[in-house]
RNA sequence: GCGCCCUUCGUCUAGCGGUCCAGGACGCGGCCCUUUCACGGCUGAAACACGGGUUCGAUUCCCGUAGGGCGCGCCA
């Protein structure tokens, strides 16, 4: 909203703590910051929110830069708040000189002390403000006695409002919240006061996140303004929850992206699954983002939580399994030692949960396997039937066609031996279709029962 | 404890006072295809949390109750 009526490109920030690998709730935020970029020709910012140097590590980094990459999402700028630090003390004291930073010298087991006294009388447990009553005398005799400050921004006690692009009109009392701490004792830096210095440096259009931050808007929204910039647009959507309807914070083993990617889950179903659940598209496998760019808007985003099911995840994908054109898969069912050519893929994908089965197929197919033999005296008779090569789609029919005649079965008692001795599965392709990839010697030396 | 948000089929949701004996999608059941299973196609069952209001009329508006999510850090 510039003065000059100037369109800027919007600018979208996804900012993981380097602290852990995301979970689909997480990628759902940046998949959503992602969609938005893709619809407005927008910028992507990853910003690593590192500020707590014990927790945040390198290698997290490089994990979360690779889980986004495998998401099919490419950041067009990467920053680190640990390298910034400048730019934060800068804007500590522009506040220090407007007096909106204060210095406080209370321990944090004073703190906690007073804030289960406020709650035990049912207060809420806000700062009190005490440390604005010091004299400076009380001060130095703080300083001599070695208490180091810690700096707290001093809140404007008034409503401060916004229009949430999912959430519509937003109102928070300012006067319900703490003073929020923004300098430590050690004079490190909290989330609050980078995130909205480098919001700012960054040129940071839009804010989208998940709800968890809604309070902490109005906090920022003051602080933008004390910095003498304007705030950004925000969208805040709410929190997945588990199958189970318990939030999804307390358990992430099995949620991580790295995990599903582990599990042979495509990226894209995940990210179908990210865009489209708690949202009012149906959710279905989306073969790439273009598509799911269609029906994307951030007004269509529920405000009520979701529910996060793995199965119907993994329902999804094979979906989109079943879809994946052989180009598209060529090159990892190579990995996979499992490449049959556009044949083998075509007969095979539709009884994949996920691409990683191609592999059993291919061992079925071509490999060696322990035929499950239950009545050898009717595959001898199939066996010596078996037509001469080559063979083709029809050659099913032919062979059967006549093994039926001569030994009177038909339907299950006729198919469900076959299938037994030549794939070893209960469950799988057409037999019509499996027969010509696996050919008569294999088919042959199977239904003798022999690997 | 206080504050904010949420509550429609099992799940994700449409619905913004009469169009709703509530629509779609996933899942589930059935049928068809396949002289087997799976895949695929078609089809069916399935919901307005509860209690008060407001109104000629509430899924839709208001209040309360219950349930859930989030927040109240020298975490992010």
């Amino acid at each position: 909203m510039s003065s000059s009526g100037k369109l800027i490109a919007p600018t979208v920030r996804f900012a993981p703590s380097p602290t852990g690998r995301i979970h689909i709730g997480n990628a759902r935020t940046a998949v959503f910051n992602w969609l938005y970029v893709l619809k407005n020709s927008g910028r992507f910012v990853l910003r690593f929110d590192d500020t707590d140097r014990d927790r945040s590590t390198l290698q997290f980094e490089r994990d979360i830069a690779s889980d986004l990459a495998w998401l099919g999402i490419v950041p067009d700028l990467m920053v680190r708040q640990s390298e910034r630090f400048d730019l934060y003390r800068q804007a500590a004291d522009r506040l220090k000189e407007i007096h909106r930073l204060y210095p406080c010298y209370e321990t944090q087991q004073e703190l906690e002390l007073r804030r289960k006294r406020q709650l035990a009388r049912g207060a809420p447990p806000i700062y009190d403000r005490s440390a604005l009553q010091l004299t400076d005398a009380e001060r130095l005799q703080l300083e001599a006695k070695g208490r180091r400050p810690h700096w707290r921004f001093l809140l404007e006690s008034r409503k401060v409002g916004w229009t949430d692009l999912i959430r519509g009109p937003q109102e928070i009392d300012t006067a319900t919240l703490s003073d929020p701490v923004l300098i430590r004792e050690d004079g490190s830096y909290l989330y609050t006061l980078p995130s909205v210095v480098d919001d700012i440096d960054l040129a940071i259009t839009h804010v989208i996140r998940g709800e968890d931050h809604v309070v902490n808007t109005a906090v920022q929204i003051q602080l933008f303004e004390a910095l003498g910039a304007e705030p950004p647009q925000f969208a805040h959507h709410s929190l997945l929850i588990g199958a189970d309807g318990q939030g999804l914070s307390k358990r992430l083993g099995s949620l991580s992206i790295a995990g599903m990617r582990e599990r042979g889950i495509e990226a894209m179903s995940v990210a179908s699954v990210a865009a489209l659940i708690g949202t009012s598209e149906s959710v279905h496998p989306v073969a790439g983002y273009e598509a799911l760019l269609q029906g994307f808007d951030l007004a269509h985003v529920s405000r009520a939580p979701a529910r996060f099911d793995e199965e119907e995840l993994r329902n999804l994908n094979s979906k989109l399994v079943h879809e994946l054109p052989y180009e598209a898969v060529r090159a990892r069912l190579k990995a996979l030692d499992a490449d049959g050519g556009p044949q083998f893929w075509q007969v095979v994908r539709g009884n994949l949960a996920t691409l990683n089965d191609a592999q059993h197929w291919h061992e079925v197919i071509y490999g060696a396997i322990d035929p499950v033999v239950a009545d050898q005296d009717f595959l001898d008779a199939a066996r010596r039937l078996l037509p001469p090569e080559p063979w083709d789609d029809s050659t099913w029919t032919a062979w059967t066609g006549r093994l039926k005649e001569e030994t009177g079965r038909r339907g299950k008692a006729l198919f469900h031996p076959l299938r037994l001795a030549l794939t070893a599965n209960e469950a799988g392709p057409e037999l019509a279709a499996l027969l010509p990839l696996i050919g008569r010697d294999r088919v042959a030396r199977r239904l003798a029962g022999e690997r």
